[in-house]
DNA sequence: AAATGGATTAGACAAAGTCCAAATTCTAGG
DNA sequence: CCTAGAATTTGGACTTTGTCTAATCCATTT
């Protein structure tokens, strides 16, 4: 672990260091998704950052949640098909995604070996690798 | 290769063959997207059926696309946070995704080897794993 | 032909997300 | 301290995807 200490103190240091300028709407929003470390919607942002003091649009929830992505603070994790999570984890890592609960469980990519992947169409990079493993309770 | 012959004949069979009463409006929706055997989205369907003579609802789509993926027909993919795909091939398989064009390239599963993924939770069973391969430009 | 039950339909509705012009806040210069 | 200009936020209208419902249609059986 790096970082334990997340308060909203450092979240504007944390902003600085992606070239974020640091408003009161930007370090609250940062605060709800990296003091928990949980995947949420935006929607679940926007509750958790009006139940406090502030009151914050949705249309800034969105646009920060966007400038976040941009500057590779947060990620998107695209997986329930009808909204999508934030991450604050952008590290190399995939997904176990409970098909009951809509809940994500994150999977270190370091132990993860994929192979026998085929080579990528002309000119094209590749942007990023993501496994999603959807799991359900047994007993179901 | 199995079948290569898609014609609205045999989608009547193929219907049958998955315990799905062969309408007209079924046999159209089939028709689409095994004749072409490319991931459509429920509004690109719905453009293409009605593009022929039939006409049908926009309920219909939505209820027949969801019909189809109960009894297996076809799969849902979700890679795009603003619509979801309908994937005709529903073997074991993954997927490149264009950033740029919203296009999606089949990749045999048969290839793929995963290795090291973490243990289920408790009392959970695996429904499947998909791994999407987020691709663009390299001149962009 | 009437009844039965499945299939389809139009249109209202819901939820996620975008857009825009107005209002607010921040910053730097005088 | 005051103000112009830039950046940010805001409410609300709007779009799009998808769902729901009650009425209608259709096919099959008798």
């Amino acid at each position: 672990m790096e970082k334990q200490n997340y308060t909203r103190d450092n979240m504007a240091d944390l902003l600085r260091a992606h070239d974020i300028n640091p408003t009161h709407q930007r370090i609250e929003i940062a605060y709800a998704l990296f003091a928990r470390q949980e995947h949420l919607s935006a929607d679940q942002i926007m509750t958790i950052v009006n139940d406090r003091h502030s009151e914050t649009s949705k249309a800034t929830v969105y646009n920060t949640l966007n400038l976040f992505k941009q500057h590779n603070l947060i990620r998107e994790v695209i997986v329930d098909p009808s909204k999508v999570f934030y991450d604050p984890n952008t590290g190399p890592h995939h997904h176990f995604f409970n098909l009951e609960t809509g809940e994500l469980i994150d999977i270190d990519a370091d132990d993860v070996q994929i192979q026998g992947l085929p080579a990528l169409p002309a000119g094209m990079v590749t942007e990023g690798v993501d496994v999603i493993v959807r799991i359900r309770p047994s007993n179901a």
